[in-house]
DNA sequence: ATGGATGCAAACCATTTGCAGTGTA
DNA sequence: TACACTGCAAATGGTTTGCATCCAT
């Protein structure tokens, strides 16, 4: 495992690569699922890249190597591999679009499982202090803290999906 | 404006939301858009709220109230009220799902405009400490902070939507 | 060999759009 | 009155699913 500061130019090296395929394959198998040609592909392909493809990127960056490849097939995996904690998703992305009447800067819990969202406050956390690096890449406008966790209905496991 | 501590509690009082009814109501005319009965009730449904919801239960909540509403209308709505930036979206909502296989506790710089997000890494915003009211809601897994503005391709102009 | 994985095509479903009638300014 | 807004219904587009075939174990 690397340090922040190493990891700091988004630059992937080849062993962090074989460390996260070598976590694909045992998770794989561990779970009883099939370690197929088409997986491995996928994974690699996500697991190379700095920046965070969507289905159709992956797919055609898949294609080069595996030109049978099916989305469809791209889609079932991603979503296995989200299942097995082996990469996330990017942004609280729920079923359907959700919004905040409120326009004060603020903050906000989020359960991981149904999606319930709630406001908290502090103001310290509204302008929070971004690596320098960061402003290489663009203009920041303020922070926003996302809490990630379980809502209460969730851990007594009551809770549905996308509430 | 009211203080963090006296927001706390989710509770909107009605100054709060008859404030949020007037700035809807000028901002509509001040960019020529007319105010109908619709629009209002929807804004008013939304302002009431302090959870955050989706188009389906803005209109639900609506119709008790206006009954010939229709689904669009609302779907039309929300969509000028984000433009004019009198609510928000939340979550970064983009068009496709888009994926992270950067298992290692991160944080990411979105461009509010294109979609764009890069990691970067701060040890100590992955357990920021989170207000004594959100411990009620739930259990708190951990931290993410959004660092939210226009990425250089953006503010030369030359970003394109949700890329 | 055999049950899960794949590829294809059709289904789904949240969201958007075209159009004719309606109401605000 | 004029033109934007609304409601309806049909289109759109990302994602999911049913099914016959294929392949990792």
């Amino acid at each position: 495992m690397k340090t922040s500061k190493e990891r700091h130019d988004n630059k992937l090296d080849r062993d962090e690569i074989e460390a996260r395929i070598r976590s694909f394959v045992d998770g794989f198998r561990r779970v009883g699922v099939k370690v197929t040609h088409q997986r491995l592909e996928i994974f690699r392909e996500l697991a190379n890249s700095s920046d965070h493809p969507d289905p159709e990127r992956v797919f055609r960056g898949v294609r080069r190597r595996v030109p049978t490849i099916s989305l469809d097939t791209v889609y079932r995996t991603l979503r296995s591999l989200v299942d097995l904690e082996l990469i996330t998703v990017l942004g609280s992305h729920l079923r359907r679009v959700r919004f905040d009447a409120n326009i004060s800067p603020h903050h906000h819990f989020v359960c991981r499982k149904c999606g319930m969202t709630r406001d908290f406050y502090n103001e310290r956390y509204d302008w929070l202090k971004i690596p320098a690096v960061v402003e290489a890449l663009g203009t920041v406008e303020g922070t926003h803290v996302e809490a990630r966790g379980l809502c209460a209905r969730c851990v007594k496991g009551k809770g549905r999906q996308s509430a």
